[in-house]
DNA sequence: CGGCCCTGACCCGAGTTTGGG
DNA sequence: TCCCAAACTCGGGTCAGGGCC
């Protein structure tokens, strides 16, 4: 137990020559034993399971998928974990995928492309039955290598372009338009879009223009940015509003990208004496568990985490059984709360 | 592309045999080259390293574990993933397990006892190089099961009793120790415990202990329980207020299991018109990215988390490496804020 | 003779060892 | 001495075939 020096104490763990010899048989019938119980008799079964169970007998899956049909891991590359939409997507997803025995393996790319050609290029080398990737936008290498790898993948979060394989995602420009759509909805007339950017971030910029674009229909002012290449933190957003209301003091309507950021805009405007919804209006994006418990509470966009976690893990089952790659798109949500003042027109 | 029914095309992913077919080497020579660079002629090697990226030759990791020295493959087993600190964990230490090419497979019990055992029994079954699981209270099928397997295991977040092998946790029973003495100096006197306490999350059982022992060593009432068995959200934080107030309307200060439930315990208590922290005190779990932006702001223990992380991949390697197992223990840290009263004595 | 139950031989792809030019 | 190749290893899957009732 104490010393894990050597490589692996040989004739340490138990194979099935092991089972097979303890209790007098082939290799071989062992095997089957496990995979088709139906062709071993009932009486030499329960020996053998006696037997793994006495040994502890666990099956070495590298072996099997070396060999054979499928190797069982389904990779799993996000972009960002902690702070994240992300966890609750492979949280939903690797216990829909336990149904079918598939074993998650993990990496997180933290938006650099660099990371993300490495991991997928390490992902690829356990010759996963599957890959769940977030985004629609990787870097070219990326792309070729998971299309030479004959590998079903689905694109996860995002949607639109061109797709790999299949996607499950949501349309975030229309997001961000509809962000926009509903603070001038409230009355809200010059506009600021607020928060994280980091390059790699597709999606955030999508909502960027999403807003963008529903503001110049509107015929109102151009949107004012006020954005950072670093990861959402509510600090970030203290900082960003003081320096957007130093330099343009007219704002009274904040679309921040990010539920997370959007709490600390609306503590900062708490300590500017700036009134929230009358003054200005605050919206979010991904209404996190907190959302409707900071004061006021949190006008956001609530994207179908949960469905999005569960139409991958249905869709990398069907891919894996053959059937056609396709693309899903999943519905947000506007939730309207008290950091908007109410609005009389519909939301979206 | 589009089928992905056959098992795995035939001859479709490129094997070190491809790459030294089309460069006339024998297949060791190739596997040299990737290996020890120094024993093959810069000129083939350069030759090699070409046709190894025309190919998009990804090497197959299942072959080399099964062959070799170790696998590369650390298995997480976490409790619970959305809304947990183990989000936070897992992203520590998955970026620095990459440092040394370990990749990062994933389980998450959901605290079921029978799932535990199930997904490390499966996480074995890939030969992982170590196992990092959260707690230090397992079914005994699982210890055994890693015991017998030789495996480095550390055991992570909690700490104390009978370790496997290592741990990296910290001190739950002090940290409800402190949560309630810190509520005591602020001077409340009729104390809850409150929140979501699974029957197996022994974390919040031992903060619970740990409370009611503070509680009885400063002669106070004793600790009034308003939990259940489920996850904590916000909503139940709400619910469980109102229980508890209705049955026990003298209590003026509540100890919850974690920030998100005491998001819902603030909200509860501002619609029934109880003041915090004036006529009643709250003190959280977590340190979670809002505490500091609700109103009030929440008091809270902040864990160790990202040093948690941490310290779990360096031992990690240390073990793989045959260094001696060992137990860290980690700060915690007090965060007083606004849902409190100031209190005299000092924190801790 | 047919079906049931079992076995031997070979395969997967890379690491490792040995020995030879 | 440097560079390279053949042969064998890991553990289980697969296929063809054999003995027995």
């Amino acid at each position: 137990m104490s010393s894990g020096a050597e490589p692996r104490e040989r004739g340490g763990t138990p194979t099935l020559a092991s089972i097979a010899a303890k209790v007098g048989v082939s290799i071989n019938t062992v095997s089957r034993a496990i995979r088709a119980p139906k062709t071993v008799r009932p009486e030499l079964r329960r020996q053998i399971a006696e037997a793994m169970d006495e040994l502890n007998y666990v099956p070495n899956r590298l072996a099997g998928g070396l060999s054979g049909t499928r190797s069982d891991i389904v990779g799993v590359v996000v972009t960002s974990l902690y702070y994240s939409e992300f966890a609750s997507i492979i949280d939903t997803l690797q216990s829909a995928l336990l149904k079918d025995n598939l074993q998650v393996m993990l990496a997180n790319t933290r938006y650099d492309p660099d990371q993300e050609i490495t991991l997928v290029r390490s992902i690829l080398s356990w010759r996963p039955a599957a890959v769940a990737i977030i985004g629609v936008d990787h870097p070219a290498k990326v792309t070729e290598l998971l299309k030479s790898s004959g590998v079903p993948v689905i694109e996860m979060w995002d949607v639109g372009g061109g797709i790999i394989d299949s996607a499950v995602g949501m349309d975030h420009e229309g997001a961000g338009k509809a962000q926009a759509q509903h603070i001038i909805a409230c009355g809200y007339r010059h506009l600021a879009f607020l928060g994280s950017m980091r390059e790699n971030d597709m999606r955030a910029r999508k909502r960027a223009r999403g807003a963008a674009s529903a503001i110049a229909a509107a015929g109102l002012p151009d949107l004012v940015h006020s954005v950072r290449q670093e990861g959402g933190r509510p600090a970030l957003g203290e900082e960003l509003v003081h320096e957007l209301l130093d330099h343009h003091p007219q704002i009274d309507g904040i679309i921040c990208n990010s539920d997370v950021v959007a709490f600390g805009v609306l503590k900062a405007l708490h300590e500017r004496g700036r009134k929230v919804p009358d003054d200005i209006g605050v919206i979010g994006f991904g209404d996190s568990e907190a959302a409707n418990y900071v004061t006021p509470s949190l006008s956001t966009i609530r994207p179908g985490r949960h469905r999005i976690g569960e139409l991958t893990a249905e869709l990398i089952v069907a891919r894996i059984n053959g059937e056609e790659p396709r693309t899903d798109v999943v519905d947000w949500e506007l939730i309207a709360r008290n950091s908007t003042r109410p609005s009389r027109s519909p939301n979206r």
